[in-house]
DNA sequence: GAATTAATTGAACGTTCGTTTTATTAATTT
DNA sequence: AAATTAATAAAACGAACGTTCAATTAATTC
């Protein structure tokens, strides 16, 4: 046989990423062969080979597009204001959600960079860098005006984009908790982690609002 | 060939141990090949099922004796005490030691989990739940005691352990920080997040030393 | 020192892998 | 409706995989 009535390129690669995500999700990159994801997609092996030149060409794909992504939707969240307690909130929002709703895609990102080539690892690490950036400069910005107690600018970002990355290991949507009160308690886990306190004058630290404690 | 003279069962059963970790840690379990492992250790492939049946026996032993390993240094770290702050010092302090003295076999544990068969993942993940769970009863302790203050017990240890653990992937021994430091940085970072007070009636937030807030 | 056991090699087995090539048919363009 | 392009199937390639087996030698036991 040949093509197939009804066959359309664009939609099949759509498929194939789709299950790409998935089944490397599941499987692990190296432990997913061509000939499963294929059969996924219900075509053939060969059939792939049209899209992605080779099996790293489409691992790489997804992770670099991931990555986009990802920088893109914080430069969308990404708030007008100075203040660095705004834009704290910002960026733990925008990390969860994004995380939450492409789970099986983060754990592709995170897990599977040691099967790039060398060049495309730097590629897809500057992204990630460059994301992290973002967080180091508003720790730092926080800390430098006296809102946020912070040991370690590097050390806290690194600290939080971990805790903040790892709700996609045992968050399930649907089961005990929302998304909404994920969010609502990574944020002020931040907020308190970082010391941070309103901005506003009132000089209330995060997360302590049933709390009666006075600082020596 | 045959025997090689000052063959030793012991010390090759070890010394494939050693290279396992570090080879599965750096290119995965599904990319390391069982000859690329005999290689390492400077023997033939065949040699190799002398002391472990099959490669996924190799894996589930690694990671069992990790875990075994987690169990037992928590068991011997346990503070007597019953004060939650003490313990939950202990936990981290362990946790961090642990983790960046068993890096690679660390990475193992956590990233190799779907290489293991339905039964073998049972039995790791028993362990693991039954060394979270030891952080989850320190917690819901605090909280009831009003030492703490954290919204959601289970989904507070899971951030904490899942911060804690990342410390695996950044930090290297010899570089800009010491172990020592990071596990002051871990730890107060950890009591922020818990909101926990000293627990000999000062009432002092952790980590606000050199603040000055007053709680509404 | 002969017999036995421990440790390893070298070769081979069948299977699966990523990938390529060629042929074939559907859809589109002219 | 003929020509061209797009999308796939089917078959095959060599290489690498985990694993097994028989042979061989070192170390130990008797």
């Amino acid at each position: 046989m040949a093509r197939t009535t009804g066959s359309d390129g664009g939609k099949t690669e759509a498929a194939v990423r789709e299950a790409a995500v998935s089944l490397i999700a599941r499987l692990g990159y190296e432990a997913m062969s061509m000939r499963q994801l294929a059969a996924e997609v219900g075509v053939q092996a060969a059939a792939l080979y049209r899209y992605f030149p080779t099996k790293e060409d489409l691992l790489f794909t997804l992770m670099r597009e991931h990555m986009e992504g990802l920088l893109k939707a914080w430069e969308a969240a990404r708030p007008a204001s100075a203040d660095p307690v705004t834009r704290l909130a910002a960026y733990v929002e925008n990390h969860i959600a994004f995380h939450i709703e492409r789970r099986h895609a983060t754990h592709v990102s995170n897990m599977e960079l040691r099967s790039l080539s060398h060049e495309r690892l730097t590629q897809i690490l500057k992204m990630r860098t460059a994301y992290e950036k973002e967080l180091r400069t508003i720790l730092r910005d926080g800390a430098e005006a006296g809102v946020f107690q912070v040991d370690d600018t590097g050390l806290t970002a690194m600290a939080l984009i971990q805790m903040m990355t790892g709700v996609i290991v045992w968050f399930r949507p649907g089961e005990r908790l929302s998304v909404a009160e994920v969010t609502a308690s990574y944020l002020s886990m931040t907020m308190r982690l970082v010391g941070a306190t309103i901005s506003h004058g009132t000089a209330r630290p995060f997360g302590r609002r049933r709390g009666a404690l006075i600082e020596a």
